[in-house]
DNA sequence: AGCCAGGACGGAT
DNA sequence: ATCCGTCCTGGC
């Protein structure tokens, strides 16, 4: 059992956005399954984040409203870690939080393309600076889209939360407890074995697979981010494990494509109702009228309408636990 | 108890 | 190119 450990503040950053910034709805998304690698205080309106610079070297971060405390968008960052930082690991943990909440995107584009559309007017009002959020690299995010695939999101926690009090690492700071998520080397010294006992199924296998493609090619990342959509769309699917759900994921998520969206078993579910005023309009139809509504920012758009409603009925966490992901 | 949903794959067509 | 059985688990 690997022991927990304690991080010491080391010191603060302060990170400006491009405006308009919503710093609530940008670092927390009330239709993301919770984990325990964050936890957004709602009373102070702080997140609280975990991630690394290398395998021994933890960082915890303690985010706020940069507006709150100096007048200008942006996040104001508190670092914590086990370990020392150099200038050079302040200025990654910097490029870390700014691509991950993409603080340098020009957010008025995407609302400028999307005027026409008279239904996307609410959501944006409501969450005017919201930005995709991924604080996750590639390896975690194509293991949280394993998770989701191919099952409900009560179970997709479930395995999340088995996999990380087994392979992650434990963090304690200014007063929370986290995870840090795990690496591929963890999961390769394991066995598909040891995976199925976390009640993972058949996507042990998967897992492993993405694991040791990880473990085999560190720079994937640094080579999908500068290739053409459809090359890391062909890259991403060439790992054994991720085809085009997971794909769209990653394309979206930690690649910031604005115009990947799954019509997943409950968005699919959503956009329909929102569309036609019923739930059962087949995937193709409301792809279609996505596409005609949103053109090339239809993930985007998509996200907008999912937060605006799941920000205006928190119950929308229960009901989609009951369903597919 | 049996059957189905939910992605990805691989083999068959 | 598209279709189908398989993998696994929980819910009906």
């Amino acid at each position: 059992m690997k022991r927990t450990k304690k991080l010491q503040k080391i010191c603060e950053l302060g990170l400006e956005a491009i405006p308009p910034f919503n710093f609530k709805y940008t670092v927390y998304k009330p239709s993301h399954f919770p984990t325990k690698l964050e936890d957004f205080d709602e009373a102070s309106e702080a997140m609280y984040r975990t991630f690394r610079l290398s395998q021994n070297k933890i960082i915890g971060l303690k985010m706020a409203d940069l507006q709150k405390a100096r007048g200008k968008e942006g996040i104001i960052a508190e670092v914590f870690s086990n370990r020392s930082l150099t200038d050079q690991d302040l200025q990654r943990i910097r490029s870390h939080i700014s691509y991950a909440y993409g603080l340098n995107e020009d957010i008025e584009s995407f609302y400028k393309a999307v005027t026409n559309d008279p239904s996307i007017k609410g959501p944006i009002k409501k969450l005017r600076g919201m930005r995709v959020s991924c604080f996750e690299t590639l390896f975690e995010i194509l293991n949280i889209s394993s998770m989701l695939q191919n099952t409900t999101v009560k179970r997709s926690e479930q395995m999340m939360e088995n996999m990380l009090s087994s392979f992650g690492r434990r963090v304690d700071y200014d007063g929370r407890q986290l995870y840090v998520f795990y690496t591929p080397k963890d999961i390769v010294e394991s066995s598909e074995q040891m995976l199925r006992e976390l009640k993972v199924g058949y996507r042990a296998k998967f897992l492993m697979e993405i694991a040791r493609h990880f473990s085999i090619n560190p720079d994937l990342e640094e080579r999908l981010k500068t290739m053409s959509f459809e090359d890391a769309k062909e890259g991403l699917m060439e790992i054994r494990g991720v085809g085009p759900y997971s794909a769209r994921i990653a394309l979206f998520q930690y690649l910031r494509r604005p115009n990947e969206i799954n019509f997943d078993s409950w968005k699919r579910k959503i956009f329909s109702r929102c569309f036609f005023g019923n739930e059962n309009e087949e995937v193709e139809k409301v792809e279609r009228e996505a596409k005609q509504r949103w053109g090339d920012r239809m993930g985007y758009a998509g996200l907008y309408v999912i937060e605006d409603l799941f920000v205006r009925n928190p119950e929308m966490q229960y009901w989609r636990k009951k369903n597919g992901s």
